[in-house]
DNA sequence: TTCCTTCCTGAACAGTGTTCAGGTTAGTAT
DNA sequence: ATACTAACCTGAACACTGTTCAGGAAGGAA
């Protein structure tokens, strides 16, 4: 921001602004060194490299997922925590793509799964665990080739705009809880 | 290869041959050009940049999964066909992550949606593309997962490796479908 | 004032994808 | 055999990237 001394926090705020005016592609270390009126070196006395500095942003944007309130059944509070997670996704620029590095790097964004998995209230905690990663990925990718097609769309090519990401989303949601309610019953 | 001159073809071949050796953050284009004892700049008379070779990659690798023939029920050809999937995306070092990210950009990889698509026999076509999506998502999702893990492990981490990866797979995968069939019977 | 921690500079290293004018090779037609 | 044309490649450069490191400056506490 300003030419003064900046904390870590600093530098992680600076770096999601950042995200959200260009993009994940551009948001290079130089580039947000230069938002900080800082040399790019400056960076790594906060962070020791650029991956841990994505795995807080990620850390950020999943944790910017509106809690869930305790709704009933558990299938809806399930798909509210799906949802909230989709929401919190869309909020960032290429919010997906970042979370979905990072989760697969395993440096972080853990407490995506973790709410997904708490919110599955059966006995079988096995089946619970394969259910929320499931649907994890199932959130991740809709959302990545949502905000793909968002920044395609954009950058002039105004073809065919297809609303359909969302339906699709709630429907292969839904399609696993239902399976989900007809395994616990038997 | 040797000193003769290349076809496309060959650079693709060379691609796929030099993944598999040093994995996507070492597919490098210098790297590429080296194993066939030719500038980099040779490899741009080919392909226009590296984008459209790995979506060729990416082609490659989708074309590789093995044809299902006809099974019944349909639940049970779409349940092969997503595994079909898997393997191919497994025989390839980090080939869920280059599928990924080009089906993300919308490059290429669109067969491995259509013959999940084509596999499930309902009337409700929007249905079933949206359940053909998320079963393209949660495949790609979990074996990008697992490849990490692998490569992880591969490199010094022996800790505990869980092989909880194959089978959450065909779990997410029957809890699909089994909420497919409960939907359309209703 | 001394001291120590926190934060930053300036310069460099080793790599990346990509472009482009020009040269070579191979095959086809005259 | 000669001329032509397409296919393929060279060599050098451009504009970047993440990262390292010795050293310097700012701020607060003893």
């Amino acid at each position: 921001m300003n030419a003064s001394r900046h904390s870590k926090a600093d530098v992680l705020a600076a770096a999601m602004r950042l995200l959200d005016e260009v993009g994940l592609p551009d948001l290079t270390m130089r580039r947000l060194a230069t938002t900080l009126d800082v040399q790019p070196s400056a960076l790594y006395w906060h962070y020791a490299n650029k991956q841990s500095l994505l795995a807080e942003v990620s850390n950020a944007i999943v944790g910017f997922a509106k809690p869930v309130a305790g709704a009933s059944p558990w299938q809806e509070a399930t798909k509210l925590e799906a949802l909230a997670l989709r929401d919190a996704l869309l909020a960032f620029r290429d919010g997906a793509e970042v979370v979905s590095s990072t989760l697969a790097l395993g440096l972080g964004a853990d407490s995506a799964l973790e709410r997904l998995e708490a919110s599955i209230a059966i006995d079988d905690r096995l089946l619970a665990h394969a259910a929320a990663e499931s649907i994890l990925f199932l959130v991740l990718g809709q959302v990545w080739h949502e905000q793909q097609r968002m920044q395609a769309n954009s950058l002039g090519v105004v073809d065919n705009l297809d609303l359909s990401g969302t339906p699709n989303l709630e429907i292969g949601i839904q399609l696993i809880l239902n399976g989900l309610s007809a395994k616990v019953k038997a």
